[in-house]
DNA sequence: TACGTGCCCAGGCCCGATCA
DNA sequence: TGATCGGGCCTGGGCACGTA
């Protein structure tokens, strides 16, 4: 790791090497940050629930950060945890190859490969997003983009030395806070569906320690999705994803509940037991609203 | 070893069509 | 009217090979 003064007073962190535990922030895990969808976004995300108000807005050239592009956060953010664990000091100025990052996040490292990463920073830089969530009051709103800026270098000769990167202070700051921070499962960067990516963040958010596992309504799942599909549509692709069970460590049910009517169920693996069996049947007990 | 190129195929979200 | 299906468009996976 090498470190010198930047013209902007931040210290370039150089990117750790070697496998590190992926780690993701708990705020981007639980509410609706990125677009599910492979094809470009434009639609803003507009979440009010409660106390929390969520506004994420793209522009017509890039379109809207995809939870594909989020990889390159959570790479960001096991890199500052390791950093700081092992007692370097991080920043939010980070520099480090395209290989590295590809090959962090399970990604291939062709042509296309590179081009598609550059292409999610420009997304992730143009992609602006006002929130309460941190905020004093709720008429607050933090807005910033997933990255400040970032650029590639390159030696005389036009070879590649890899890219640096600036990330934002909400951002950055939920991450050097231990308890805003989970280990996901690496198998996460093998999920390929937008919808199923989006749900084990959730899963792994709400159920990680939960022995009995949890369970939460259809449609207050499609609102926390900021899915652009219909509910019945998105009913119907999550019993899809129910059907393979896919996600890593977790195990769902979809039930009918009276009153509730249509409930997704979800619990760890070794849990053995689902929510129907359990003291936090029928409501979820982060205290959140949903 | 790290990085770059090119190609083909598979798979998923979204949207509109179809069906009961 | 709600549930389901299928195509379009886009992205991801995999592989072989080249270059510094």
């Amino acid at each position: 790791m090498s470190r010198h003064h930047h013209p902007e007073q931040l210290q370039l962190f150089r990117a750790l090497p070697g496998d590190l535990a992926p780690r993701d922030a708990q705020d981007l895990m639980s509410y609706p940050f990125f677009s599910l969808a492979k094809s470009k976004r434009l639609v803003p995300i507009d979440y009010r629930v409660g106390s929390i108000v969520i506004r994420v807005e793209a522009v017509p050239e890039h379109g809207m950060a995809t939870i594909w592009d989020a990889d390159v956060l959570i790479w960001a953010a096991s890199q500052v945890v390791e950093a700081r664990d092992l007692g370097f000091q991080p920043s939010r100025l980070m520099a480090a190859t395209p290989y590295e990052i590809l090959n962090f996040i399970g990604r291939g490292v062709s042509l296309r490969d590179y081009n598609r990463l550059k292409a999610a920073l420009d997304r992730l830089q143009s992609t602006t997003i006002a929130t309460s969530i941190r905020q004093p009051t709720e008429r607050r709103l933090h807005r910033f983009s997933w990255i400040n800026e970032w650029k590639e270098r390159a030696d005389g000769n036009g070879r590649a030395l890899g890219l640096e990167l600036i990330l934002p202070d909400w951002f950055y700051s939920a991450v050097l806070q231990d308890a805003l921070i989970l280990t996901i499962d690496r198998a996460y960067f093998s999920l390929t569906g937008g919808l199923e990516r989006w749900l084990y963040r959730l899963v792994r958010k709400h159920g990680g320690r939960q022995h009995f596992g949890w369970t939460f309504e259809l449609t207050h799942l499609h609102a926390k999705s900021g899915s652009l599909s219909p509910l019945k549509h998105f009913a119907y692709d999550l019993r899809e994803i129910v059907r393979r069970q896919s996600l890593p460590g977790y195990r769902l049910a979809l039930e009918e509940q009276p009153r509730r009517g249509a409930v997704l169920c979800f619990a760890p693996i070794d849990g053995t037991t689902f929510a129907g069996s359990s003291p936090t049947h029928g409501k979820p007990t982060t205290g959140e609203k949903l």
